[in-house]
DNA sequence: TATACTCACTGTAACGTTTTAGTAAAACGT
DNA sequence: ACGTTTTACTAAAACGTTACAGTGAGTATA
């Protein structure tokens, strides 16, 4: 397999298909484009013959470059390391895949990164543009670039700074509010929460959601029952701040996590503080993770449609590109809460 | 934003820089190509210059055209399920963008999924190929066109029938062996696994493995200690395993999952029957996926080098393409016990 | 029977690059 | 001062498609 070989490796073009069955290249070209009503029955099935006997495949870049369509949309993802968004990354490529489309990702931490991804992935030609949560809110001059190309973008679980563009969000807020909700009508009445970094949005609308909960049933929110839970601080913290909420007089028998991960983490400390889940505590999470119903008690936890959203930003950019759609939306998707075994009525 | 307008917006080329920077077209295209020992510094500050102004970015298709590169590699990946593998082709696209190059993911679950997308990311023009946990035993004759493009392959965790392509794979069996090995060690006896499918290269490889420990020390491999734990039964089959092993004289000490989802399982389940982990029973799991450390204990598992086996095959792919690499290797990574409080000393 | 119309094609100019071969002018060596 | 080399470019042919304007033969229409 030297270089020598390879480049010796005669590629079959349009041109060799035509020149087998005697045709023009028009002509061939029609019979890729579907268009057999304008030919012999006869000519078709020989032109097919033929392309199945070289084996040919049409060079999508040679098609690209005149159609200026590649079929394929450009992703770029942040917190890619979450597996909810990966997951989400894997059913758009079932959508993008059912419409003959795929999906060429980039990742982007920092909007330098975003700024290179918009870059590669437009000189790539995408025919549109998904942001999969990459939440800045400020400094997004660099989004002008898409303006000017007119490309189809759609913001999943972004900040809607940009009304002009597409955005799929999930709603944080009713989310834990309807969690919250739920606790209450249970018996509840104090509440702890382990809150997501407040620079982000999800952290904020949480914490607020949470706190709307409260005071709709004249519950009193009290700062000494949140306390940060997030990737900002360690496991050992989450740990420790579980601790110090068992420690609070009067104790909180509910505590709402701000994810799964951390809720594994609290139901561990609860259980070495020799309490019971949901017995003496019950705790609510944040994703639905996929491990979240094996956990020991399995997990009550807010779904977030991470997966529909993810569906319905590829929606949006395939209508945009197919010119269906034309202006743009701004898509709330609700969350679930999905009750298993890790809340109950206090006793 | 309507059809009329967008096809209204111009795009420059490298046709426009070159007229107003009065050159002609290949000199704009030695700087692109960084030949700029071929001009007069005056001049290529200029081409810069306007460049910059215009807000330029060269047509990749129509540079994958002629260069027949697309800095694009093929990812074909089933199991996309599974965090770890996502994860892995998240860090794939890592190592693949530090070399300027992008990925373009394709799901295959089925044969059929897989001719078809290799029809397509060939058709794209990818510059190499990368299967991702597409265990398949029989009928890969389809692979055949691959051979004839003389394309870069890699397969990661596939069976290796294929001497002429590249594999990057993990010992499953050599992991498990550690781990019983390990177990042995602290004095367990009666060891029993929930194994995985046996149909797949990974099931059968790890009851191997596991097999091997025990007759290497003189442990008498007893079936009933052996019940299948994987996806194709469901997780309160695991759950009723889980019982049933623990019901058995003498009663296990130890209990190998198939995972760590199983292993979550497994731990309920003896949590239910009011044994402690790992005081009355260890236990140990196989992938590390990331919630593995947060369970109730922490878990004992197995690490799967999948990270390391995705680097590994974008450098590979990435060696073939630049020529560096000509023959084809078979790459076998060690899994590393990753041991935490799961399992201890029997007493 | 002349006219229009359909049918089954064909020829060729794009699309936006790279690449190869070429060239005029300047610099160099002797 | 002459030939040679180097410098700084340029012209034009690819690359593999699609799109559009033809075209000549046969058929239907008036």
């Amino acid at each position: 397999m030297t270089r020598s070989q390879r480049q010796a490796t005669k590629r079959i073009t349009i041109k060799d298909i035509a020149q087998a069955a005697g045709v023009s290249i028009s002509t061939v070209s029609n019979v890729l484009n579907h268009r057999s009503d304008a030919m012999t029955e006869q000519t078709l099935e020989r032109i097919l013959a033929v392309m199945d006997e070289l084996d040919y495949r049409p060079n999508l870049m040679a098609r690209g470059l005149v159609t200026r369509r590649t079929a394929t949309i450009g992703v770029v993802i942040a917190e890619i390391e979450t597996p909810l968004f990966l997951q989400a990354l894997s059913f758009m490529e079932s959508i993008a895949r059912e419409a003959s489309y795929n999906l060429l990702i980039s990742k982007a931490h920092t909007i330098e990164d975003e700024k290179q991804a918009i870059k590669v992935l437009t000189a790539k030609q995408v025919d549109g543009l998904i942001f999969l949560s990459v939440s800045q809110y400020t400094d997004d001059d660099h989004l002008n670039e898409l303006r000017r190309l007119d490309m189809p973008v759609v913001f999943v679980n972004r900040a809607t700074l940009h009304d002009d563009f597409d955005h799929v969000n999930w709603d944080d807020t009713a989310g834990i509010d309807q969690a919250t909700e739920h606790l209450i009508q249970l018996g509840h009445r104090y509440i702890a929460h382990l809150r997501g970094p407040l620079s982000r949005q999800s952290g904020a609308n949480r914490l607020e959601g949470y706190r709307r909960a409260l005071e709709r049933h004249g519950l009193i929110y009290r700062e000494e029952y949140v306390k940060p839970g997030d990737y900002t601080v360690s496991p050992e913290q989450w740990q420790q701040s579980t601790l110090e909420l068992l420690d609070l007089s009067p104790r909180p028998t509910a505590i709402i996590a701000s994810d799964d991960i951390v809720a594994a983490v609290v139901m561990k400390a609860i259980h070495q503080a020799q309490l019971r889940v949901p017995h003496d505590v019950a705790v609510i999470g944040f994703d639905d993770q996929h491990f979240s119903p094996f956990l020991h008690p399995a997990l009550t936890t807010v779904r977030l449609p991470v997966l529909a959203a993810g569906k319905c930003a590829v929606e949006m950019v395939l209508g945009k590109i197919a010119g269906e759609r034309t202006k743009s939306e701004h898509v709330k998707l609700p969350c679930t809460l999905i009750i298993r075994e890790s809340c109950g009525a206090t006793t």
